[in-house]
DNA sequence: GGTTCAACCAAAAAACAATATTAGTCGAAA
DNA sequence: TTTCGACTAATATTGTTTTTTGGTTGAACC
């Protein structure tokens, strides 16, 4: 049945997200999802299994969302503006979400690297897809739109932690949207 | 005496870098520095004090040597690369000499988040000067030096993460190139 | 055959107690 | 002013017992 696997990874969100993966017991998640504990591992082979299930769930939906979002902005400059605003609002809500979680994420769970490592890998093809797409229209201009894409993507995966730990709810959108200008005009004088 | 100070300090540092605070003992600290335990007592007024002394000078060094640095460069440009692959090198270097000590940072020592901030307020101050001096000289053009002396050195903080711990050990210098290079040329078709 | 769960188990974690280290103090001596 | 042996209170470690919890099994249910 497909409604209880949904209803097992819905609680099992929810609770993951306040109190992390350790201190939620499996009996929890069964109460919860009021069934008996055995049932869950009818549909799961592990908790680390249901864990791995809704962080790739969560994945998707923040690829599914910049999808559409950068559908939705017509130059190339919007659509990376959009992408990086879109990414790091989103990933702001979630560190606001999973409070417990954030310092258990330095913990040594493969899955949650392979997921990280898979959206990175996203994240660049989508990015060299914005680059290149502005390349063709003349806007942009590089050597490399791969070697650049990524060399955003590291910038964007470096500026997770200042940009939304340390900066206390300022204007992020603000400040995104300086880096940008700079990211698209150059310091250099014209 | 001040010779004793700068050998308990140099001491210690060796010690902090190979086992960390917490499994570095006073005795330990006091056997190597060849005097009683308690004269340690004399001169700090306690182990995280000897530690955030440490902190402080390792923290010096790297800003006179960033100085150094950029007087040796001519243009702006040049005094921005050296600053970044300068920053980035010594830290990189300092974080594989403190193998152990890299875990524990997260635990809360407040000198060391003080240090930190001390050492950012310092660098956007550097990076505003330079900044400056490139639009005196009509060599670049931006709204505020000083957000933007800030939005870098967010980037740079940010960038510390990907660039020293993840990227293993590749060509640093020629991805931090290509990132200067975006910087000041920026992606838009001139 | 697909689905559920009470009862069960081994392993991990928490709780506790006994023991050993260690940061920091003090007073005397050099 | 500087040094350190001797001491202490607090912290960490170690070894042991008890409890909790992830995961299994087999029987019942649909």
């Amino acid at each position: 049945m497909k409604e209880k696997k949904e209803r097992i990874l819905s609680v099992a969100q929810k609770i993951f997200a306040r109190f992390g993966i350790q201190k939620t017991t499996m009996d929890e998640i069964a109460k919860k999802a009021r069934m008996g504990k055995a049932t869950l591992y009818y549909y799961f082979k592990s908790k680390e299994d249901i864990f791995a299930e809704v962080i790739r769930k969560e994945s998707n939906i923040l690829k599914q969302k910049l999808n559409v979002e950068i559908a939705k902005a017509n130059t190339p400059q919007e659509k990376i503006k959009a992408y990086v605003l879109t990414r790091m609002k989103h990933l702001k809500e979630l560190s606001n979400y999973y409070t417990t979680l954030t310092d258990e994420y330095l913990e040594h769970y493969s899955f949650v690297e392979k997921e990280r490592k898979d959206f990175t890998q996203h994240e660049i093809e989508t990015l060299k897809d914005i680059l290149n797409e502005g390349i063709d229209q003349g806007i942009f201009v590089m050597d490399d739109a791969e070697l650049t894409a990524r060399m955003i993507a590291i910038a964007l995966k470096g500026l997770e932690y200042p940009l939304i730990v340390e900066d206390k709810g300022n204007n992020m959108e603000s400040e995104i949207n300086l880096m940008l200008n700079i990211l698209f005009k150059g310091l250099e004088i014209r």
